[in-house]
RNA sequence: GCGGGUAUAGCUUAGUGGUAAAGCUCCAGCCUUCCAAGCUGGCUAUGUGGGUUCGAUUCCCACUACCCGCUCCA
């Protein structure tokens, strides 16, 4: 047997696991009968299983593991005056204009005016036989030379018809023509002078009627992130909990985005399920109050568990570790990177943003994002709903009334200080810093949080691709064909276990193989197979990544002895080990290693 | 959305202006004592809608979906 990696062709690799993906039952193109539907896909029987394998080990290691999380389970359907409170309504339904050269896309009241001779084409022809027919129109930017202007928009348009075009300077520009001198034009891209088009709204929110008369005063969307329903319902979970800051709430659920380009299979889709946590921390501020300082972060600190001096960085860093451990768990550990955003990447409101990348075929792309927020969604609910989201703080209470107003007084500088240093965003004003630390002193505050948001649909793909595995097997004959396995991680595969008796014509192997199936399946899905060669049914089993097939022969009935008998084998799909166990045991040894 | 490409069976591919071919898979039967064995038989396809034509899977147009690039961030 030989081994040969896998192509690194990345377009080729993804066709493969698209079409092993169909062939077997884990993904579909979603309504395929009727010409598909752009952006949506569904999961087919083994699809579904490993989703639930994975959205369950989520969920239970988020919540269940643990004393400081609950779940909620929110509909996607909600008042629409919530996400002009997340502020979705305004960044999700931007008017937009498109640049005709580059196809970037600008706010259309944020474009720079800008000023220089305007110039058309009437077309760009290539020597490859690529072209376009339509007119050009481009800004030459006041002070621009003509030959590097020329230069810049065949780079530009070489860009943009990818490799089809060929070389850039290989480009013809066809009827130059000069139109216009403007100044302070907004019409025209700031980065490359191509003419905008119309201005028209992206919605990437879907939006719907709620109620049958579908007026516009019905109008809401589909959720476009699972993460509002916790913060709308947070006073709720708070108040019937019995749970105390810091502790988090976590939601699996169906979003909505109306993506612009769908692409990568599902790695983008139009719907697809997230997993979020909310995990609601105290303020530094309180922090220091109640434990006289903020433990600062140290490279190699110790994570393992919370402690009572942590800020929200140390939150942050510990939800990053947690989520690493996780990744780990399901197999993933080791094609995780971590792209920590600098302060220009990350929104006003964040604090800091860590991105979790996963190796695929096409590129390393974002698996989960893990923010922290600071008190910006529950403060702009707070503010747009006029209730209240402040919890009270027995313990921040007591420790406040200790402090000298002198000690008051270097908190409410320390702070002052930090908002006038604010590089985005405005500063808070004075009287509100003010206002806020009369609230905390007497132990009430906004929580902060920490979110990680992860992909569950990413995550599925993500475990495909990493378990996808092929090689060449060449027989004594020299006879070669290609094998395919999913090295999927035990606790994530969809079958753990099929069972096979070694031949169909022998009822006695038979009867003993449906027992011991019988035995099995209440345990976990397991998956009954008597067609075909031994091996064949081997094979089918790998390619859907079934970690263990057990075969019930001869020796089971006691062919060869009684000290064989009631045993049977059990072939591990990584190794093509083979071991033999009692029926007896069996039960206990799989799970041992499930 | 713009540009480029693709669309034939469950999968991978062939082919033709005149009855659509193969391999694999799958199903049934026989056979088979551990890694896709063999034999026999079987199911299944030209993405959708128009046009040209006596006749279109083939030529033309439109649509849809998918892939690649621009874009993006669960």
């Amino acid at each position: 047997m030989s081994n040969t990696p896998a192509k690194p062709d990345p377009i080729a690799q993804m066709e493969k696991i698209v079409s092993l993906c169909k062939r077997r039952g884990f993904i579909y193109q979603s309504s395929e009968i009727y010409g598909g539907c752009g952006g949506v896909w569904d999961y087919g029987p083994l699809g579904a299983e490993l989703k639930r394998n994975l959205r369950d080990a989520w969920w239970r290691a988020m919540t269940r593991d643990r004393e400081d999380v609950v779940g909620l389970d929110a509909c996607i359907l909600m008042n629409p005056a919530i996400w002009k409170a997340s502020g979705h309504v305004d960044t999700f339904a931007d008017m937009m204009r498109e640049c005709t050269l580059t196809n970037k896309r600008v706010r259309a009241d944020h474009v720079e005016p800008q000023s220089g001779t305007v110039m058309q084409f009437s077309g760009v022809k290539s020597p490859s036989g690529w072209s376009i027919n339509r007119q050009i129109t481009v800004l030459m930017k006041q002070g621009e030379h003509i030959e590097s202007f020329r230069k810049r928009v065949r780079a530009m348009l070489a860009m943009t018809g990818g490799p089809a075009a060929g070389k850039p300077e290989e480009l013809e520009l066809l009827d130059e023509q000069k139109i216009d001198v403007v100044n302070g034009s907004v019409d025209f891209h700031p980065e490359s002078g191509g003419a905008l088009g119309e201005s028209r709204p992206f919605n990437l929110m879907l939006r719907t009627y709620l109620g049958p008369t579908a007026t516009e005063a019905d109008v809401t969307y589909l959720r476009p992130e699972t993460a509002q329903a916790i913060f709308a319902q947070f006073k709720n979970v708070y108040e019937s909990s019995r749970v105390k800051v810091p502790f988090g709430i976590c939601q699996i659920g169906k979003a909505f985005r109306n993506e612009v380009t769908p692409k990568n299979f599902t790695f983008r889709s139009r719907e697809f399920e997230q997993m979020e946590l909310e995990y609601f921390i105290k303020p530094d501020e309180a922090v220091e109050i109640i434990s006289g300082e903020v433990a600062q972060w140290t490279e190699g600190a110790d994570l393992s568990e919370p402690k009572a001096n942590w800020g929200w960085d140390m939150w942050h860093r510990y939800w990053v570790d947690q989520r690493t451990k996780f990744y780990q768990s399901i197999g993933l550990g080791d094609v995780l990177e971590y792209y920590w955003q600098t302060p220009a990447d990350l929104a006003h409101y964040a604090r800091a943003c860590v991105d979790i990348l996963c190796e695929f075929p096409f590129g390393t792309e974002e698996l989960e994002g893990i923010a922290a927020r600071g008190e910006f969604d529950l403060g702009s609910h707070q503010k747009h709903s006029g209730k209240s989201q402040e919890v009270f703080d027995e313990e921040l209470k007591l420790a406040a009334a200790k402090l000298t107003d002198e000690q008051k007084e270097a908190l409410i500088q320390k702070r002052l200080a930090a908002e006038n240093a604010k590089t985005k965003g405005e500063p808070m004003p004075e009287a509100d810093v003010r206002a806020w630390f009369d609230r905390l002193f007497k132990g009430n505050y906004v929580p902060h949080v920490i979110e990680p948001s992860a992909g569950l649909d990413r995550m599925a793909l993500a475990v495909i691709a990493k378990a996808y595995e092929e090689f060449t097997k060449t027989d004594e004959k020299g006879k070669s064909e290609t094998i395919t396995v999913l090295r999927f991680h035990p606790r994530v595969a969809p079958i753990k276990c099929g069972v096979f008796p070694l031949l169909k014509n022998k009822p006695e192997l038979v009867a003993k193989a449906r027992e011991v199936y019988n035995l099995l399946k209440p345990h976990f899905n397991c998956f009954y197979d008597e067609t075909a060669s031994i091996g064949r049914r081997y094979a089918r089993q790998d390619e859907v990544g079934t970690p263990f097939g057990v075969t019930i022969d001869f020796e089971t009935l006691g062919e060869k002895g009684p000290e064989l008998q009631d045993t049977v084998t059990v072939r591990e799909r990584d190794t093509n080990a083979q071991h033999r166990i009692k029926v007896s045991e069996l039960l206990g040894w799989l799970q041992a290693r499930l």
